[in-house]
RNA sequence: GGCGCCGUAGCCAAGCGGCUAAGGCAGCGGAUUGCAAAUCCGCCAUCCCCGGUUCGAAUCCGGGCGGCGCCUCCA
């Protein structure tokens, strides 16, 4: 039995979809104006993340990110560059899209986007004000939240503490806490013809659209970062429930955001921040607006993939998450210890460890230990690993068992002497085998260790590994001599250039790194 | 000011009323090794503070202190 976390009830709830076997997600994507930085992969890594655990779990699931590529920031910046609006999205949705493949991010079923749904938006809008729901002023469009009955549900506000500032366009609206869903379209700007002139949608009203035309009018699991609760998600509710008579969505799920740990300050919230005028420390929090929200593309040349997917998966998702470099470099460290026993593996069965047949379903992987002892423990901590998953996808508490995992079949390896050829009785391998194919099954719904992560040794220097061979033998010759002092000399001058050599039953290997 | 989240070892982090408080990084012992590397074993936490509820609280309630998010078309 799967728990989710539902922000509209405040509370974890036993899962169940509308329609039995069936998951509709919809989660909100980016705008398209700027490349992506590490925040824009947290909400995609963690959704693709609970869409393989559902598959694994049984489900057919179909999970939606849009991409909104019209907007008022689409509009300045692409002003500001002199290239068209959609232009610039297009280039900056194959930077995201680059960004998401580099992730292992690839369960995504449709991307929809605003521009493509135009028709959509307007019937939307049209239906709403026919309803009685929004109304037209001098060629915007607003949606009326007083005649939503329960506005305010999800971010738990009552409508007199949303009555903002209104801007310039407060006296176009009957009340500063209504919203748009089209606005009439200033000189220059890009637009679409509408009943109400040109223009171009509202931000939300085009998650109300896509969502229901391709998910139903209601579908089981909204996502978003934290910040979205108040007021994107709010105004799609009101849209949406008080156009179709019913709810939107099941369950709102929520991650946290990443933030800049090293331009956060001592500010607390927004008075104090008033207080202290321009201060530096104002750029603090969020990375979203931190100056450390450096393009993903960059960050990929300084850590691997799977390195940056593990630790945004380190931690819950609802948590926020501090981004560091050391802390990503230590991540990696961690990681380590299953690429080398993916190394093991292979030297001591003769099998790769990403060609082994892992269970898909988790049906699949259900196996009687019997009396065998290794299995035994790699069936109860696989317990453990889908009890954490199990429990509001807990990410981090399932991390933690595959280091369990891996450290009792490097347990298993050494007690059964398998790094000796001798020991290698099919009955053994066959234990280790299924512990490691469990090992598989399990990463695999956190999409890791899919594919075999880069080599850091330079591939096809054929030269270079001619020449550690040639140094490896001659080491081998002298320490069978007791040379040990040519043998060291060899090792040292390795290690002072990158190279660690390990010596084992089976012969010497060597790593670079 | 309103709404909400968080505070567990040097750092990160799981834990959602009940066995000895997961795991990672760093550190320290030991096994193994000619010496190493890797691997394995072991050690390292008065759970921010103060009250309360309970047979029993890191976990629930109240109050502090500290940090953060939203209320500004940011994922």
């Amino acid at each position: 039995m799967i728990r989710v976390y539902n922000t509209l009830s405040k509370t974890k709830e036993p899962f169940e979809p509308v329609v039995q076997g069936q998951v509709g997600i919809y989660l909100c994507g980016p705008t398209v104006y700027k490349p992506s930085h590490i925040g824009h992969m947290v909400g995609p890594v963690i959704f693709d993340t609970i869409k393989r655990y559902l598959c694994y779990s049984g489900y057919t699931v179909r999970l939606i990110i849009n991409i909104t590529d019209v907007d008022d920031k689409l509009i300045d910046e692409s002003k500001k560059r002199g290239i068209p609006m959609d232009r610039l999205a297009e280039d900056m949705t194959r930077d995201y899209m680059a960004n998401l493949r580099a992730m292992g991010v690839d369960t995504i079923d449709a991307f929809p986007k605003a521009t493509e749904n135009m028709a959509g938006i307007i019937a939307f809008t049209q239906d709403l004000i026919e309803k009685g729901f929004a109304y037209e002023s001098e060629g915007d469009v607003y949606f009326d939240v007083a005649k939503a009955p329960d506005y305010g549900k999800l971010s738990r506000r009552t409508l007199e503490s949303v009555q903002g500032e209104g801007g310039d366009t407060a006296e176009r609206k009957r009340s500063q806490a209504d919203f748009a869903l089209w606005k009439t379209a200033k000189p220059g700007e890009p637009s679409w013809e509408s009943p109400w002139g040109p223009g171009r949608p509202g931000w939300h009203i085009e998650c109300s659209v896509m969502s229901g035309k391709l998910l139903g009018e209601t579908f089981d699991i909204h996502g978003g970062g934290l910040d979205l609760i108040f007021p994107h998600h709010e105004n799609e509710i009101a849209q949406s429930e008080c156009r179709h008579g019913k709810p939107m969505a099941r369950y709102w799920l929520h991650n946290g955001l990443m933030q800049d740990s090293s331009e956060i300050g001592k500010l607390g919230g927004r008075n104090t921040r008033a207080a202290e005028g321009d201060n530096a420390a104002q750029e603090a929090g969020k990375i979203s607006k931190s100056k450390g929200a450096n393009p993903f593309r960059e960050m990929l040349q300084q850590f691997a993939p799977e390195t940056i997917r593990f630790f945004l998966l380190s931690t819950h998702y609802r948590r926020p998450i501090d981004f560091s470099e050391e802390r990503i470099r230590q991540v990696g460290v961690g990681l380590e210890t299953f690429y080398r026993f993916f190394k093991r593996f292979e030297r001591v069965s003769g099998e790769s460890f990403y060609r082994l047949d892992r269970p898909r379903r988790r049906s699949d992987g259900d196996f009687q230990p019997g009396a065998d002892r290794l299995l035994k423990d790699v069936a109860e901590f696989r317990d453990r690993f889908l009890e954490a998953m199990d429990d509001d996808f807990n990410t981090g508490g399932a991390a933690g068992v595959l280091f369990d995992l891996v450290r009792r079949l490097n347990k298993f390896v050494d007690d059964e002497k398998l790094e000796e050829p001798g020991r290698r009785d099919e009955a053994r391998l066959a234990s280790l085998r299924r512990g490691a194919a469990t090992l598989g099954e399990l990463a695999g719904t956190l999409g890791m260790f899919r594919d075999p992560a880069e080599e850091k040794s330079p591939a096809g220097d054929a030269l270079a590994a001619r020449l550690m061979e040639l140094l490896i033998e001659i080491r081998a010759e002298a320490r069978k001599a007791k040379d040990f002092a040519t043998a060291d000399r060899i090792r040292k001058s390795l290690a002072e250039i990158g190279v660690t050599l390990e010596d084992r039953p089976g012969g010497t290997d060597w790593t670079i790194g």
